[in-house]
DNA sequence: AACCTTGGTGCTTCCGTGGC
DNA sequence: GCCACGGAAGCACCAAGGTT
């Protein structure tokens, strides 16, 4: 803080320069109560620090930077005076000397003793790509204690945590390595390496179009957008200030995402070419804004109303001319609602899945001259209802009808989207974690070694398993995209069967009559009689059928009976009648025998009569 | 006021290694 | 091969600041 003091003002060892405690507070960013304090310790250890170098006859010289502190009780802060080999230095190597021009913020991140006097040596030779140093010369040049003589509290003590806090908040990355003599370490040889830059996204905006907020990650615009709302100079265009930081960090955020100068993971870039502006960067737009709000106002009044006018993704007016109707009545709606001066800025979105117009309209009531957001969207809960209902009305000419009133349907949002991609993990077929292998501490290695070797090996794990889900990303994004122009062609094919089947659905819709369902009804029941007395009649014709077939089966039964009754009897007098004939025969016989003579016997053998 | 965390310091112990 | 020295690691203690 004193010290650009010291370079741009002609003072001498004799005139002190003032540094104010809520000033102190205020560039350190701590608290006025410790502020008293903290300068104290500063301004003694200022006090007591001291550099050293060799001048044109080679001899070393030290020198303190300060010669006196006064530290004013009475006023809230101390007096600095510098010597005047300093404030020498100061003017006369103010170009060549990085150290007094080194930014408040990285001079605040250096909170360890040491690590400004090697963040210091580490700028001079950064180009030279690092420098080397005895252990005298490091001694003298950052005025270490004695206790340091034993290297081993001098590296883990001073060197380490310097060089490590360096690396991690400066942008630079600094490291170490001995320099020996024999066994002994005289000195050490230390690297400055230049840190990456930060990635930034890509906009493909107007490179020539000056923007607060081109070309800035997403956390840097939040960071900036919230640092922005801070500053006194954008409070002071905000005419009072405070209340004006949320809203300048919101529509801030809500006017990059509007005008695509951050990255908008639902639009498509293909098509963003296709929106329109009313005011042509977003800078005006935020200037509008500021210049609409009445410089009295009360703390709380709603500064903006943000309206998002759309319609259904099915309406048949998307692409065509009645789109361009549907935007153009929406706006003379809102300047007929809020008055044409409040709608201060209008942006057709044409690069999401459904266009729509987004508005930025400042609530002020042109009668009184004041913020009045209740006179316009306030008052009854039934207020933005019936908003709809009027704004339907507007634009019922081109097809469109309101939407189902008191529906409990609930939009995804916008942070519940994005947080969806990002919980892609969640998602059914995605595989689920990152998973690395830690690798085993090797035989008495150091922990902070091992610490790093373990750090690099997860990371190169996880980007190993990273990369290939971006691949299958990529694949998914282009399956959705086959999926819906298939959804696309479905639908049309839908619309064409609709087409077709409309004059048949007509006819039954005009049958569609209570009489005539009672007619049909009556005619059913009499039907149901009628089959009814059918069934029963050709039941009855059944039982007689039975009836016939078994008397006739009866009959057949007794007829076939009959006839094996008589064949029996047939049988019966043939054996009768065979009986008497060879009786009658056997009588014949008799009667020849007895009246025939008797022969001799000639011995013949074939001679056979009975005897 | 008690407790916890962080950073700094002094000291000891252990082990590897270069010099003799 | 012995030994003194350098370097790494860890313990104990203290002070200051923050939290409960």
């Amino acid at each position: 803080m004193a010290t650009p003091l010291a370079r741009t003002t002609k003072i001498s060892s004799n005139d002190p320069i003032f540094i104010s405690s809520s000033d102190f507070s205020k560039e350190c960013g701590i608290d006025l109560s410790t502020a008293y304090t903290a300068l104290e310790l500063a301004s003694e250890r200022l006090f007591t620090r001291f550099f050293g170098y060799t001048n044109a006859e080679g001899d070393r010289v030290k020198m303190r930077w300060l010669n006196k502190v006064i530290y004013k009780a009475g006023q809230g802060g101390s007096e600095l005076y510098f010597t005047d080999e300093v404030l020498l230095l100061l003017r006369e190597f103010d170009a060549l000397n990085p150290y007094t021009k080194y930014k408040k913020e990285v001079v605040l991140r250096l909170k360890k003793d040491y690590s400004l006097d090697f963040y210091h040596l580490a700028k001079k030779h950064q180009t030279m790509g690092g420098f080397q140093i005895s252990l005298d010369e490091l001694f003298q040049q950052l005025g270490l204690p004695e206790s340091y003589q034993d290297l081993s509290n001098l590296k883990k003590r001073v060197i380490k945590p310097s060089l490590d806090e360096i690396t991690a908040n400066t942008d630079i990355d600094l490291s170490y390595e001995n320099v020996k003599r024999g066994r002994s370490v005289v000195g050490f040889k230390f690297t400055v390496k230049e840190k990456p830059k930060p990635k930034v996204i890509e906009t493909g905006r107007d490179p020539n179009t000056p923007d607060l907020f081109h070309k800035m990650t997403e956390s840097q615009l939040d960071t900036f957008s919230s640092k922005l709302s801070e500053l006194p100079e954008v409070q002071k265009m905000a005419h009072v200030g405070e209340d004006m930081k949320p809203f300048i960090a919101h529509v801030g955020g809500s006017l990059s995402h509007n005008y695509r100068n951050r990255e908008t993971l639902n639009a498509d870039s293909d098509r963003t070419h296709l929106n329109e502006h009313e005011l042509d960067t977003n800078e005006k737009c935020m200037t509008a804004i500021r210049d609409r709000i009445p410089e009295k106002r009360r703390k709380d009044a709603v500064l903006c109303i943000e309206h998002l006018v759309t319609a259904s993704p099915e309406w048949d007016g998307w692409g065509t001319e009645k789109e361009t109707a549907f935007f153009e009545q929406s706006k003379k709606w809102l300047e007929n609602k809020y008055g044409k001066n409040n709608v201060v800025s209008t942006t057709i979105h044409r690069d999401e899945t459904t266009p729509h117009l987004v508005a930025y309209v400042v609530p002020v009531d042109e009668a009184t001259g004041r913020l009045n957001a209740k006179k316009y969207i306030g008052g009854s809960r039934h207020t933005l209802s019936q908003m709809q209902t009027d704004f339907a009305v507007e634009v019922k000419d081109l097809g469109l009808d309101r939407g189902v009133q008191g529906s409990k349907a609930k939009h995804t949002s916008i942070k519940e989207y994005y947080e969806k991609l990002n919980n892609y993990e969640n998602e059914p077929g995605i595989e689920k974690g990152l998973t690395y292998e830690i690798p085993e501490p090797e035989f008495l290695e150091s922990k902070n070694t091992y610490g790093e070797r373990v750090a690099n090996a997860m990371i190169d794990q996880i980007f190993d398993q990273i990369a290939p889900r971006f691949d299958r990303a990529n694949a998914l994004a282009s399956q959705t995209e086959k999926l819906k122009k298939e959804l696309s062609d479905t639908k049309k094919t839908l619309d064409e069967v609709q087409q077709r089947a409309k004059p048949y659905l007509d006819i039954i819709n005009e049958y569609n009559h209570p009489n005539l369902e009672k007619e049909f009804n009556k005619q059913v029941a009499k039907l149901k009689d009628n089959f009814d007395s059918a069934l029963e009649h050709h039941r009855f014709l059944k039982r007689q059928e039975e009836q016939e077939r078994f008397n006739q089966q009866r009959e057949l039964r007794n007829q076939l009976h009959l006839e094996q009754e008589q064949k029996k009897q047939l049988a019966e007098q043939e054996r009768q009648e065979k009986e008497r004939l060879a009786l009658l025969r056997r009588q014949e016989l008799e009667k020849q025998r007895k009246n025939e003579p008797k022969k001799p016997d000639n011995g013949n053998d074939n001679d056979y009569s009975p005897s």
